[in-house]
DNA sequence: TAGTGGTCTAGACCACCCT
DNA sequence: GGGTGGTCTAGACCACTAC
């Protein structure tokens, strides 16, 4: 009869989806068990719960094993950003990729670093500074701090020829990270390098990456003017 | 033997998360079929899919049929953050919420809005303005648009007395939104709020709500000084 | 302690899409 | 066309936790 139906999981999905969102189950209301929506519709019990994990997974739905399902009380309170990638960043807008490498050297972590990547005050590290080019006009500004227990100690050498996110995408795999957002006004070195009137308001991207217990690298990601970050909730 | 090991789909998500973390299995390198790591692990096929299913949505693996499964060529490149509700923000840091409410009447939206809520321009919407406050200091400042379809004639005459934030999440559920991050020097009418010098950066949150294809509300939320969004990967 | 969700199985069929 | 993941089933046992 109706010309689209969704059938399968996804249809017991969509249609307890817009029992939420037309409020019939109201958030904190406790909502049919498992049991009893597979007779309803009729399918096995796994297709229920294949179809309210999705909801669960999505923050609709809180569930407790005997405290049944619940509509959550803050519905869609999540949501899933792409970590930006520059060099797709910038292709996607339609921009040529380049970089240019500022600086790539052995020094002591600053405290705040070091204390970061949890690694004792004045460790060495490789201190890797890069500007990002959309189209040769400033996009990003990298400060970046691996460790260098990473690395043979005769490899950082050659890194001008290399792009530091690069190699680290090759060679520096991490199992978890910290990442926060923020906003900053822009240092003079940062206005300078990205082309903005210093005290800009700049976009901020402050990430630390661990392999298991071991810091890998931590990176301020300084972007110019205009940039901003979407997604879909 | 070992202490503590991992049993279940949980187990073989470990190992293939490890055997990807380690680089045994390289970006773009294709894994065992599903039959084959079932045998692997001795288990039904449906508990390996399990294992791959949540390590594709973590955005580990890309997975098609007939093309068989790979390792993500951008490892972890997704972040999941919550969505901030402003009273349990402000009470996380363990300070007292308030609120100020600022404006509250019906007013023709701006070309900007009315683009984003994709509604006529000069349409009339509810416009609520609020100052949060954290400890009675300002913490973010509210500019609120709403679909005045949502609510009858008479009701927003009372807004002064509840938060229209939880009138809101109370009244006006939504399905899907757009929600954009960026850093903004504060306008004068901002730094006055907020308390901060006039170019002050700050963070700033732009979200639209849809109810099917019908706008709920745009609100822009602009955070006072060091505030910021933090999650791991 | 009893009820609920969480997980697993062994098998089956289907949908997609690479070759 | 054929191989791979996607989904479903009917049943079973387990783990957590509200009562």
């Amino acid at each position: 009869m109706s010309a689209s139906e969704t059938i399968g999981w996804r249809h017991i999905h969509d249609e307890v989806f817009r029992r939420i969102s037309e409020r019939e189950w109201k958030p904190g209301d406790q909502i049919p068990k498992e049991t009893e929506l597979a007779e309803e519709f009729d399918c096995a019990r796994a297709t229920v719960s294949r179809a309210l994990r999705q909801l669960a997974d999505d923050g609709f739905l809180d569930r407790r094993r005997k405290g049944g399902t619940r509509v959550a009380l803050n519905p869609a309170r999540k949501a899933t950003l792409d970590i930006p990638i520059t060099r797709l960043e910038v292709e996607t807008r339609g921009a040529e990729y380049s970089y240019r490498l500022l600086e790539c050297r052995v020094a002591p972590l600053p405290t705040i670093t070091a204390r970061r990547m949890r690694l004792p005050e004045n460790t060495d590290a490789l201190h890797v500074r890069t500007l990002h080019l959309a189209d040769y006009e400033p996009f990003m500004y990298e400060d970046r701090w691996i460790n260098k227990d990473l690395f043979p100690d005769d490899l950082f050498l050659d890194f001008s020829d290399v792009n530091a996110n690069e190699w680290l995408i090759q060679n520096a795999h991490y199992t978890s990270g910290d990442i926060a957002f923020m906003a900053e006004n822009a240092s003079e070195l940062e206005a300078d390098f990205l082309d903005v009137n210093a005290g800009a308001a700049i976009f901020v991207i402050q990430r630390t990456t661990w392999n298991g217990d071991t810091s890998v690298t931590s990176v301020k990601l300084s972007y110019g003017l205009g940039f901003q970050i979407e997604t879909r909730i």
